[in-house]
Formats: C-alpha cells, structure tokens, sequence
DNA sequence: TTGGCGGATGACCATACAGTCATTATAATA
DNA sequence: TATTATAATGACTGTATGGTCATCCGCCAA
C-alpha cells in the first residue's frame, strides 16, 4: 500500500528531524553525533541512512522545515493585521514567539546561520519576504499620512534587525520578560520613531 | 633572560591566537582543526601545545583578547561624545567598525556565542558595560528634559539590539553600505523615537 | 506453516583528529 | 668551542565518529 508506506516514511523522517535538531542545538553541525541523533529517535544508526543521505542532509532539512514554517506563520500574522502598527507588531510577536516555542532551532539558526558555509547560500534569504512586505505597509502609512516619509525599506529591515537581536538577547538568558513585553516596547519606539515629526 | 623570553612567548601566543581566529571563523569550534591553526601560523602543531593546554584553551583566548579589545574601543569612543546623541553614535558605530575590521572575529561570536557551552557564561555580559554606560546618559538627558521619559535601560538594550541585529545582516552581506550610513540611519531612527512626544 | 520481502539493525571499517613525547635544532653561557 | 638550557618538531597513539552492509525480524499471502 503506497500511501501508508509514504506516511510510515514520513513520519519517521519527522522524528530523526525532531531528534536531529535537539542534537544540533546542543551540539552544533560538527559536534552532533548521527548516533545520539539516531538514539534520541529510538531508532539504530543505520536507520537513519535509510531517510538521509548524509549529515549534511539532516542538517538542511532540520533548517529548511523550520525556516518555512516561522516564515510562513509571520506571514499569516502580518497579513491578519489591520494597520501598520499592528503589522509592526505581528512581524515582531510573530517572531519573538516562535523563537520562544522553538528555542532549539533558533539556537542553531544563532549557533551556525553564518559559519557552516553549506547553509550560507541557502538561508540567507528566507526573511526577506516578510521584510519587505513590512517595507510596503511602511510606504503605504507614509503615502496615506499616518507616518513621516521614510526609506521604507531601510527602516524594515532596521526593525527586523532589532528583532533579531532581541531574540538573540533572549536566547542568552539576558532578558526574563515575557515575549509579549519586549514586543510592546519595540513597537512603541518603532511607533515613536515613525509618528515623529 | 626574564623579559625576552617573555616577549617571545607573548609574540608566539598572539601568532596562534591569530591563525586560530582565522580557521574558527572559517570552520567552527568543532570543525577547527589544531593542525591547520599551526598550519597557518607556521609551526607544528606540537609547538601550539607549548603555549596552549587545549583547543578549548585556545579558543578562549581568541574571543578573550577580541571581545576586550571591542570592548574597550567602544567605552573609550562613548567616553569622548558630549552628548547624547553623539554617545549613541559611539556606541553604534564603535561596534559596527569593529565588526568591518574584525569579521573574522564578529563571525565566531555570532556563530558559537550560545552553542559552544563552554563559552557562554564567559560571554554573556561582554556588553553589559557599554549598555550600562548608554542608559545612564539617556538617563541624564531625560532627566534634563532633552528628550522624553523613558525606560531608560530596557531602551538601551534595545539599540543593543539594534545594532546587533544591523552587525548580523552586514556580516551575511545583505547590506552594501559604508558602517556609517547605517549607523546613521539607526541614529536618526533612535533619536526620533526619543526626541518624540 | 512456509517463503518472500522490505524495513531495521549494529558490528565493522576507514578516517580524522586531539593531544603526547622522544628526539632534534637553536640559542645562551662559560 | 663545549656545555647546558630551551624551543620546536612531527611521528605516533587512542579515541571518536561518519557511513556501510551482511544479517535479522516481522508481517503477509499462499
């Protein structure tokens, strides 16, 4: 039966996924151990190789699965939004959240994004959506005279930028509020720094 | 004789320290290979065990001697600024300079800051100085009525943030411009929402 | 009950690498 | 120059680990 098949498969790639990522969060890419990934599944090392082809393999798919889905959840949020200020907020909470709820892979995404050189090409880019559909809802506010005029798209990515060193900060156990209050006092400045003039 | 010998010792210690940055850039922690690092610094690598105990020992030192290094420049750019928004700028640009002239180093801080186990609690508060040091002068500025009332240390991580965040997509090369121009523009930025009523 | 089949296993192999140490080269001293 | 002290070397060792593959297991149809 073809279809069973597929989702046994399935699944089983999802728990070496799963399993992977907790390794490498811990770990890192070099220092992750396929066997502790494997153990981690309940599965024996073998196993693994009959879902990936390699480490490397693993590693991107870990990346690539969460990567669509914070992408595609900041999106959907942003796109729920009324106005800019509530955009503004849904980008950051978005992000701020699921950095919460899935602390392990922003720890890789923190720990490796920029050193395993495999991934560079590959990641670089995922936010760049979200960013620029920020960059719109700025234009637009600024045409209708809700805000100042800005470089739309500089400011964009200025917030994400602050949004992701807040994440960051987080993940390093400097910041023990909750995400909704960083979130609150990045809009109001974000908000402060726009209405101004 | 005592200070030469010292000398020597020091000069051999910064060569590895050296070669050591540049393959920790390149390949991690765990992918740093020892031999390479005496490779690059033109010995073998049994002379690296002469100024070393260890690879973590070595790895250490490389952010030691740089984050000081960082950290000190910042304090002493924010120490000659008068005012506030000239003290934000130090700080700002201080750190985006130095992440220009060191990518080498700015790369393995944001690539194993919070994997490397090792290194975080060693890490986390290198920037707790220069923070602390920004909030007292909005602090004071406030206070003078220069700009509004304001959480003033909670907003002072937050262009921590925001210069970090700024570091991160310079160092992933998806920002062209010269450090000033973006350290400019998150001056005005941050200016703006405090200067704002 | 048997035969066959695909998924699962883990012992095994080859390689890579951190760290050691006996030996050698170099420099200081007398 | 001879002697001693110090720095440097790189072959070697033990261990860890990515990846393979002969074998096994459990299920199902006949």
């Amino acid at each position: 039966m073809k279809t069973k098949q597929k989702m046994v498969s399935e699944f089983r790639r999802a728990e070496i996924v799963d399993a992977a990522r907790s390794v490498f969060a811990r770990k890192g890419f070099a220092g992750g151990i396929v066997d502790e990934i494997a153990n981690e599944a309940g599965i024996a090392k073998g196993t693994v190789y009959l879902y990936f082809r390699s480490k490397k393999e693993i590693y991107r798919a870990v990346l690539d699965r969460d990567m669509e889905f914070s992408k595609k959840g900041t999106l959907e949020r942003m796109d729920a939004a009324g106005n800019l200020k509530d955009k503004i907020r849904a980008f950051t909470l978005a992000r701020l959240e699921n950095a919460e709820a899935k602390k392990e892979f922003f720890r890789i995404m923190d720990a490796e994004f920029g050193s395993v050189s495999f991934t560079r090409s590959q990641y670089r880019d995922w936010l760049r959506e979200p960013v620029l559909r920020l960059a719109s809802a700025i234009e637009d506010a600024a045409r209708r005279g809700e805000i100042r005029p800005v470089p739309s798209e500089k400011i964009a990515w200025l917030v994400a930028d602050m949004t992701r060193g807040t994440i960051r900060r987080r993940l390093l156990g400097r910041s023990d509020t909750p995400p909704g209050e960083d979130a609150e006092l990045l809009v109001g400045f974000t908000w402060a720094a726009l209405a101004a003039e």
